[in-house]
DNA sequence: TATTGTTATACTCTATAACTATA
DNA sequence: TATAGTTATAGAGTATAACAATA
């Protein structure tokens, strides 16, 4: 099999996996779209934090993740506190109501892929979580382009 | 390792593919997005097809498919004739010019994937397309929502 | 009446750039 | 002057629904 050729299949791969991601949306609650979602994953994954340094983790933009924020913030499920040593800062943590959401829809996705994937064993899952890590990495730095998210280290 | 973490981490992953995904959008030629850019891949990989089916093939809605196509034709990449058999059909092919913006993107996402996973050897990257496609098949006739795409057959 | 395909509309996501406020 | 974060704007993707033309 020519490169040419390997490659053209793992994009559209990527395209399949496109299409499962749709499919996991479309499972979420009403009120809390794919974005504030992963805010919640991700704030319970690392605990109160800066916006910068969420938006690392998210691997999206500032700009993004703080709209995201936003909305989660106005639903009750992120509190904003200002950080008392650089009032530039504040840290993002869960609320309760926060909590319920994320259990919530860990309910539901787990409930899905669960059901899809009751043939795979827990060994293939993790594979192929492994080996998306993996091309993850192999992209590093190549998130958001330029803009240095600087000093806010973060290394998964 | 629970059930619940697995998916998370599994779902995380999905984001973080999400980011390479970007990372080779950002590459490709300014006047052809990857929703066009999807549509040259496919007729290539299908020869001459009807909407319907090259919908099936890229999991997206017809509506979406069409949009996509007429940037296409608009551009001058593919070409509508219409089928005599059936008048309200369209068989969509590439054109010279499509066969060679595909030629140009295909060097360029090759290079920058070759480039990136310099370090992966060619069994890893099938191991992690096989993964893929298989995640994906476990989703199947979850692509878009209902609507039946109907008779034009069609199983990868 | 059912089917192929198009188009209008609406939503969400992402990135760029301009801006506010602190340091 | 540099940094944390917000917001306005723009561009792209996807889905729903209404519609035109043909079977």
């Amino acid at each position: 099999m020519s490169d040419r050729s390997r490659y053209e299949d793992l994009q559209r791969q990527l395209r399949a996996v496109g299409a499962v991601k749709r499919a996991i949306v479309r499972n979420l609650p009403h009120d809390c779209p794919v974005g504030p979602t992963a805010v919640l994953s991700t704030l319970h994954r690392q605990g109160p934090t800066h916006l910068s340094l969420l938006a690392d983790k998210m691997w999206l933009d500032i700009s993004v993740t703080s709209r995201h924020v936003s909305h989660a913030v106005e639903q009750g499920w992120v509190e904003r506190t200002q950080d008392p040593a650089d009032r530039r800062s504040w840290t993002l943590s869960l609320t309760p109501a926060g909590r319920r959401m994320l259990d919530e829809i860990s309910e539901r996705t787990t409930g899905l892929l669960a059901e899809r994937m009751s043939d795979w064993d827990d060994d293939e899952i993790d594979r192929l979580t492994a080996l998306m890590a993996r091309l993850h990495g192999s992209f590093a730095d190549c998130t958001p382009p330029d803009r240095e998210t600087a000093g806010t280290s973060a290394q998964a």
